[in-house]
DNA sequence: TTTGCAACAAACCATACGGTCTTTTTAATG
DNA sequence: CATTAAAAAGACCGTATGGTTTGTTGCAAA
């Protein structure tokens, strides 16, 4: 009965531990002896648990990446509160994680959708589910914002989600270059400037 | 005398489609056999042109990639008008070209930033010189915005500048899931709504 | 016409990859 | 302690890659 804890210890670490190696490196250029090198684990027991790399790759995207951005990013704003103000601490949180992470330099999502475009479209869709998630997350918390007088009733929620997203994960590859701290900075200063296009004034 | 004109030819013909296949794939998942076959060249030609597929990107990145994004990006906001004006059908023309080119899906230079990142220091520093370019020009461009009287003079410059260059990576990245046409149309909506908190009110 | 070199062709090599297969170890159960 | 199946080891295979080398073609200058 133990086996199967086990066994789920054993798949989580090495999930673990390929996320960080795939992240760093990419996909491609990642081989599957160089996750197991870092897991002092070997070809026997990767293909025992897994069908193949992909099939490893996507158990994490599942596994691993959904919640991640879940946690970081989805289950922050569905609070009840103005929506700017849980759309700063979200994005300014996310973003300070990001700062102080080196592992966490540019999006995950975004990275591996540019790595996979083209070439892989079964783990793009899954991958385009998560943002689509994220996307329909926004434009509920915005709408709940209009009924509740936060945001003014003209503003297209739809448009106003895609520009939130698309600055974040924008924002998130600058990073990669380094001053994540100053960037941040800015981000936050000019995402607030933007907020008072669409709340209601008072 | 006219040889060197050929190698020339030669070697353009090979940048431009490299670039193609690498945009569209990835540098390390194409092979340069994947380039030559399209090419319908030999390996023989190939080194003969140049010293290693590391060295032939280095090219493509100098020659082509910079250019691209000069023209499209940089030289369009050198002139004297309004910069908020000037900037709006400069990201639009740009969104437009990506909207009608399926090969030019994404951003150029965010997919090979995210690509190298931490695997090509080299070519990392090239891409990143690029964007710093984009960065100064749009800084230079918004502070010639402020003497003449467009930008609002307690306008953070570089802040702004920082956050155009992030929603607008961002919003290429979205349009790989397709439907470019509506994120364009949605993100320019929000660029407008945005500059209005920047420029000085009448 | 001959020479010489640029331009290319293509066989070849070492290495690294994803994946398979057989064998060994580990640990729960009787 | 013996049994048994899960878990892991690691040698092995076919293929593809970046790069080298040797050979061939074509054209300009003598």
């Amino acid at each position: 009965m133990e086996k199967n804890l086990k066994r789920m210890a054993t798949m989580q670490r090495m999930q673990s531990v390929g996320l960080a190696i795939f992240y760093k490196r990419g996909y491609y250029d990642t081989s599957v002896d160089d996750v197991l090198k870092e897991l002092s684990l070997s070809k026997g027991a990767f293909y025992y648990h897994f069908k193949s790399k992909e099939e490893f790759f996507i158990s994490i995207v599942q596994n691993i990446i959904f919640q991640k951005v879940y946690s970081e990013l989805i289950a922050p704003i569905e609070g009840l509160e103005d929506p700017t103000f849980i759309l700063d601490k979200c994005f300014d949180s996310a973003l300070e994680t990001t700062e102080h992470n080196d592992l966490d330099n540019g999006f995950v999502l975004s990275n591996f959708i540019t790595e996979f475009n083209g070439k892989n479209p079964a783990i793009i869709k899954l991958l385009n589910e998560i943002l689509r998630v994220w996307e329909v997350n926004l434009i509920t918390c915005l709408q709940k914002g209009k009924t509740d007088g936060y945001i003014n009733r003209h503003v297209d929620s739809e448009a106003v989600a895609s520009y939130l997203m698309s600055s974040y994960i924008g924002v998130r590859l600058l990073m990669v270059e380094g001053n994540a701290k100053l960037l941040r900075y800015k981000f936050m200063q000019q995402l607030r400037s933007y907020f008072k296009t669409i709340i209601v004034k008072r």
